[in-house]
DNA sequence: AAACTATCCAACCGCCTATAA
DNA sequence: CTTATAGGCGGTTGGATAGTT
């Protein structure tokens, strides 16, 4: 299983505060000695693992090994064709916010599900971007077209109700997030906070970067609007319409 | 059989946020 | 209020292995 030469090369050896941390693979003792670790003080307080077992391994590396690896509830194996589908859906509506992902899926890391996503779908959405790119062309010279046409619309102010049907789009997105959020029981107060707090700033980007490229593509915006074709064809393509 | 390519996955890094001092 | 620290997250790397040419 492991390649001593290999191993050597891996490991490198860092210097923080006085204290040495091994780094690379995990041997079976370093493994035994965390889960000791955990058994008798619990998850959490990673920094003093190295202190109270002796393991030359730095806090942040004692967390990730136990919840990637030593976690008892995880479950081995390979990744279902339900799971997939979740993986796929949720990643649609989320993005890459591997951690949210796999709250609703039970003894799957957020590691696991990254590496899995990135080997098994990244290069189909490298290509759907290609053909994103090339719809979006389409709508450009289309829009073009109708510029000429509606340049003097363009000179007056946005119409109030259009910018309230934007909002409310990015609100429908925003409420089933909310919802999903509600569901997952095992996200703790903290990490529900920081998603909403995260998600908020997010939206607020993300609103600003979808209006902004709106106005500097010169669409117009009620057009958009009209065209759920548009809209649903960014979401399948991209997942959000501000992943364009 | 050797070289090359794709896939898997453990682990690290840097950044960000929450919280304690 | 400010600063330091711990923990969480997403991105990335690189070795191992399997499959293909």
């Amino acid at each position: 299983m492991f390649n001593l030469r290999a191993m050597v090369g891996h490991w490198s050896w860092g210097l923080v505060e006085d204290e040495v941390w091994r780094k690379g693979p995990w041997t079976a003792e370093e493994d035994r000695l965390l889960m000791e670790y955990v058994r008798i003080y619990g998850e959490g307080r990673w920094n003093s693992v190295a202190r109270l077992t002796g393991l030359k391994r730095n806090g942040k590396s004692c967390r990730l090994r136990w919840v990637n690896y030593l976690r008892p509830d995880l479950k081995r194996g390979q990744i279902t064709p339900h799971e997939e589908s979740i993986i796929l859906e949720l990643h649609a509506r989320w993005g890459n916010r591997w951690s949210m992902i796999a709250r609703s899926l039970p003894g799957r890391t957020d590691n696991e599900i990254k590496n899995y996503w990135r080997t098994h779908f990244k290069k189909k959405e490298k290509d759907s971007s290609d053909a994103n790119g090339k719809a979006k062309a389409r709508l450009l010279r289309r829009q073009q077209f109708h510029q000429q046409q509606l340049q003097q619309q363009q000179q007056q102010q946005y119409n109030p109700m259009d910018m309230n049907k934007i909002m409310a789009l990015l609100e429908e997105e925003h409420d089933k997030n909310n919802i999903s959020e509600a569901l997952s029981s095992s996200a703790s107060e903290t990490e529900k906070r920081q998603n909403t707090t995260n998600f908020h700033s997010q939206t607020a980007n993300n609103e600003q970067s979808l209006l902004s490229e709106l106005n500097t593509n010169g669409f117009v915006l009620p057009e958009i609007l009209n065209e759920g074709l548009e809209v649903g064809w960014a979401m399948e393509l991209g997942g959000c319409p501000w992943q364009w």
